[in-house]
DNA sequence: GGAAAGTTGTTGTATATACATTATCTCGTA
DNA sequence: TACGAGATAATGTATATACAACAACTTTCC
């Protein structure tokens, strides 16, 4: 196919832009981030701070890295995100033991944010989920799995 | 099923986890964001930074925000970027119009540096792809591309 | 036993991101 | 014509993210 009023350079540059993963996924990323920090807005938490307190719930982590693992997010990130969360009085984070291991533990307050949450986090889930047919949504969710661990 | 050593709060949070649209998206979001910063960096690129020139290459936008309808990036988060690649040389920004629009321009370093990074990116990107089944990946960027316009 | 290597967390620095606000300009409309 | 609505960009502020470097501890291996 000719090509009408593009020199090489952006030919190429579209190219790119439209095969490259990164620009994928972080696009998108953009996009839910929004979603969900508007629908959390009203409980003043961020989706990034909701998550990682679910992961806390989940889990009862022995160590900040270990919610790194989780999360795939560096100790150093988290060391200043639980340091937020400490602050609001959200999390609490452990007198290091003998191996410097710091144990991440929910406070009640904590708990009663993630219940006040949930239903609004609910309801932009839904609206993501309504994007699909059924089965897709997985499907999606699987495939960035393996992103993930790439 | 009956659930051991798990109380209420720390099941729904698992579920809740699992099922998060946001947690999948961002995490996968990190691990591209590591791979190809890693990928670039010999270059002094970072993924964003490359998305962004490529943007400008592919589109010559007339202004700032018709760039973040592209990327779905927020204005100002691109007057940021913009500053920083403009004090790099690899782009212009034009002298406002009369109606406030900046024209954005790829400066002719900028262009090289796009053609400088462009293999790096290549490998990283098929990294990616080589993860999955043929005609997956486009399945993938469909999927996404449905969440971006949520 | 002791040095090297690895683990864990913190801090300095830089980039990425967005909301709230402000300044400036255009344009439609009363 | 004036005025308010909308568009455009910049700046103040806050959070999210990660690399480099560091301190302190454990483990490994000679």
């Amino acid at each position: 196919m000719h090509i009408h009023g593009m020199d090489r350079i952006s030919q190429t540059a579209k190219e790119t832009a439209q095969r490259c993963a990164a620009v994928s996924v972080l696009r998108a990323g953009r996009s839910v981030t929004r979603l969900f920090d508007d629908a959390l807005r009203p409980v003043g938490l961020t989706i990034a701070q909701f998550g990682l307190l679910n992961a806390i719930a989940s889990y009862r982590p022995d160590s900040i890295s270990a919610i790194g693992e989780m999360l795939n997010i560096d100790r150093t990130t988290l060391s200043r995100n639980l340091a937020l969360l400490q602050r609001e009085g959200l999390v609490m984070l452990g007198t290091p033991g003998p191996d410097r291991k710091r144990e991440v533990l929910l406070t009640v307050k904590g708990a009663e944010k993630i219940e006040e949450a949930l239903p609004l986090w609910e309801a932009a889930q839904r609206r993501i989920e309504a994007l699909f047919e059924p089965g897709e949504y997985d499907m999606l969710k699987k495939a960035l799995s393996r992103i993930r661990h790439v």
